[in-house]
DNA sequence: TACAATAGAACAGTGATAGAACTTAAGGAT
DNA sequence: ATCCTTAAGTTCTATCACTGTTCTATTGTA
């Protein structure tokens, strides 16, 4: 596999990187011969083909006009990162960052499923041990089982993280605040977001 | 193996540990020559190659440009692990589990020192949000400032995981549950063995 | 004296290129 | 539809400059 590239692949694949948008289709052997300064195809192919061994540049069996950068999901930067999404305050919707974050999270405080990571503000959660400032790991999905601490939506606007209890016609907010008191709503009123799977907090 | 470096292998392996970085595409021997002030690539080649034998420099048969230190990266499984030490309940002494654990830590729970892992047993702390099953990350450490969580052990046997003062000639361990109290010690009664740096929790 | 370090020459293998021949794909023309 | 033409991708060989390798001789140093 990640076989070391010569100097002159390392060369040419800086070229693609920055030049193959620029034409209109993707360019022929010969198109990238006389913008590379070459003269035969012959030789050119070969050192796409070493990219292409390299999972640098995109195969292209025969096709013509065929030459792509392949997709470089390969990165893996971190492999465990799960999306920072934004802050969660009881009473007000989330509110989302606009610059794509990431933050580490270890395996045993996610599941399987599709997860995300939110960051707490306010205390509403204090006596369930969730303070001001932690990260917490929700786990996406749009209903949850009696007892599971849950993001909700109420009324379309406001984000709450509570505990949640589901009866018939009924659906009771718990916060673990003794502050606050426990809501009671219609199914319909309450959008769940996702289940609280993991909690993270930072001391210096 | 091991064999002993000359004096001069050692410069010239300080100086490909320092500056082969620098160079765009692996250096050529004439390069590194003129780089090092030598005139003959022969001379650098028979250093190489005692590199080489040593062990500190990745072999490079035949290739060109492929003067590259030897990767000694053994450590693939599981990027940022720590060690799990064993149990902590207020009272006791930690309890050491016998089979050696790891738990995976993110970054940015840990601190750049020494670190490892804990995890709480009791509500001693339950008013600071750490609670009964929480996994902790603690840095090895001896001494603490004011207002930080120390892992202390006091009079060799109890170990407590609570908020240090200290004072002239007594050292006070505030536990976070208000059913518990501040306890006074005399500074050698207390021994300091981490501080807290991180804590993480899960829900499922 | 023995060993390390260097210079320099001669040798050998790699990497890059050109060029030709071959194969495949696309699009008309019959 | 079948065949043909053409353009483009693929494979092959030969060549050449560059670079790693080996060897010997020389110098300096403990």
């Amino acid at each position: 596999m990640a076989l070391a590239l010569t100097r002159r692949q390392q060369e040419i694949y800086d070229y693609l990187k920055e030049h193959l948008w620029e034409f209109p289709h993707p360019p022929t052997l010969d198109e990238l011969c006389t913008a590379l300064g070459l003269s035969s195809k012959g030789s050119l192919h070969k050192q796409i083909q070493a990219l292409i061994e390299a999972g640098l540049v995109a195969p292209m069996n025969n096709r013509r006009r065929g030459i792509r950068l392949a997709e470089e999901d390969a990165e893996l930067p971190d492999e465990n990162a799960l999306p920072m999404m934004g802050y969660i305050a009881a009473g007000r919707p989330i509110e989302a960052i606009d610059h794509q974050e990431t933050v580490q999270v270890p395996d045993f405080l996610r599941t399987s499923k599709s997860c995300y990571v939110l960051q707490v503000r306010g205390g509403s959660m204090i006596e369930e041990g969730i303070m001001d400032g932690d990260h917490i790991v929700i786990e996406q999905r749009d209903s949850a089982r009696n007892g599971e601490i849950v993001v909700a939506l109420v009324d379309g606007s406001e984000a709450t993280l509570k505990r949640i209890e589901q009866k018939q016609g009924a659906v009771i907010l718990h916060p673990a605040n003794s502050t606050m008191e426990a809501m009671t709503y219609s199914p319909d009123q309450v959008q769940i977001q996702g289940i609280l799977v993991g909690q993270m907090r930072r001391y210096h």
